[in-house]
DNA sequence: AAAGAGAGACCGACCGGTCTGTCTCTCCTT
DNA sequence: AAGGAGAGACAGACCGGTCGGTCTCTCTTT
């Protein structure tokens, strides 16, 4: 069974989805995890404190949903492709975890401006997967299954702006059909790329 | 000379763009149009009732920038592409009304799970770009000079979301260098359609 | 008995919004 | 032209409620 701390940052995690970090109270918190001031400040020192903890949990679950079978596949073009399906059914789709979307984005959109020690945690993550994006395409490459003549730098853009805006897009809209087309047309793109 | 009102919403507007609507507080506007409650509340019901029309003034805005000069142009891929370099030059680097980047990200990413009834509005912003990306696209290939062959609803998708996911990421690092990247990278995508 | 977990009263700061009062400008009457 | 009435613009004290955080007390486990 889940403790209490762990059923603290799970409930967040949801919260933040959904409102964000500064519009979710401590008080949605407890709600949520029906428990009360003293349980919360037992475990977490701030709430601070509590959105790094969140942070972790939510960067173990994005590479629990993405890198899913990733290993499995030796071709690098054709992991790339994984990923953006992972993205979709996996991750985004994920109402469980993130019933208001991808929690990065929301909290991105909403601390740049006015915490930026806690949105330079978030940055380091899509600086993350911008870089796995190119390394992919670059050894993509070098087995053949990528043209030299493409410029990575331009793919790997044109990828990662298309998986974010699908993330924010599907935010608003919550539509899952929209989401698949978003994605879809990505990996129409990729896979058109000259061979 | 600017009356209050404008004063106010002008204030507002690039608040929001940094904080979001509901991370604004009605003493954040009051002390950036120095003036007081009475002098808000004398031209405004409710905070609410400012959102809508500042929202106005972000569209009116928006529509000034990325649509200048586009009347001058007959060729539709040609307008397309005028279309993203003003949205980079002119629109998203405009730091004197949008100081934190995109307004609509931030506050649909803010609202679209809290205020559905203020993100709607958002939303339909949103579309409307959609459809004008789409219809320009379709106007190129009766011109011929888009390929008969593509789908416009694939390219449509990866520019629009492209051009969101890079109006996120300027927000978060606020590169310039980054914006042209990801902009030049989408105007490169789109260049080397099929003709 | 000791210690950690959790409940909830409580604190000062801040939230959006209301209300009263003042000050100025316009317009009508004479 | 002088003067008074009314309207609109703005200042700021004040309201109930919520914010993050602290503190004390009780209960459970050992």
């Amino acid at each position: 069974m889940m403790n209490l701390k762990e059923k603290i940052v799970h409930e967040s995690l949801k919260l933040f989805s959904l409102k964000g970090f500064l519009s979710t109270s401590i008080h949605d918190i407890l709600e949520a995890a029906d428990t009360s001031k003293g349980g919360f400040y037992n475990h977490f020192s701030s709430k601070e404190d509590l959105f790094f903890q969140v942070l972790d949990e939510a960067r173990r679950i994005w590479r629990e949903k993405n890198l899913a079978g990733l290993d499995e596949i030796e071709n690098p073009a054709k992991k790339l492709t994984a990923l953006l399906i992972n993205y979709k059914d996996r991750y985004l789709k994920d109402a469980h975890n993130f019933p208001g979307g991808c929690v990065f984005v929301t909290l991105s959109a909403e601390l740049n401006n006015q915490r930026p020690h806690l949105s330079k945690e978030i940055e380091t993550g899509f600086i993350g997967l911008k870089r796995l994006i190119k390394r992919l395409l670059e050894q993509g490459k070098e087995t053949g299954d990528i043209s030299n003549e493409i410029n990575t730098d331009v793919v790997t853009e044109v990828l990662f702006n298309g998986m974010l805006g699908a993330s924010l897009s599907f935010g608003l809209n919550k539509s899952r059909n929209s989401l698949d087309k978003s994605i879809a047309s990505l990996i129409t793109y990729f896979e058109q790329l000259p061979k």
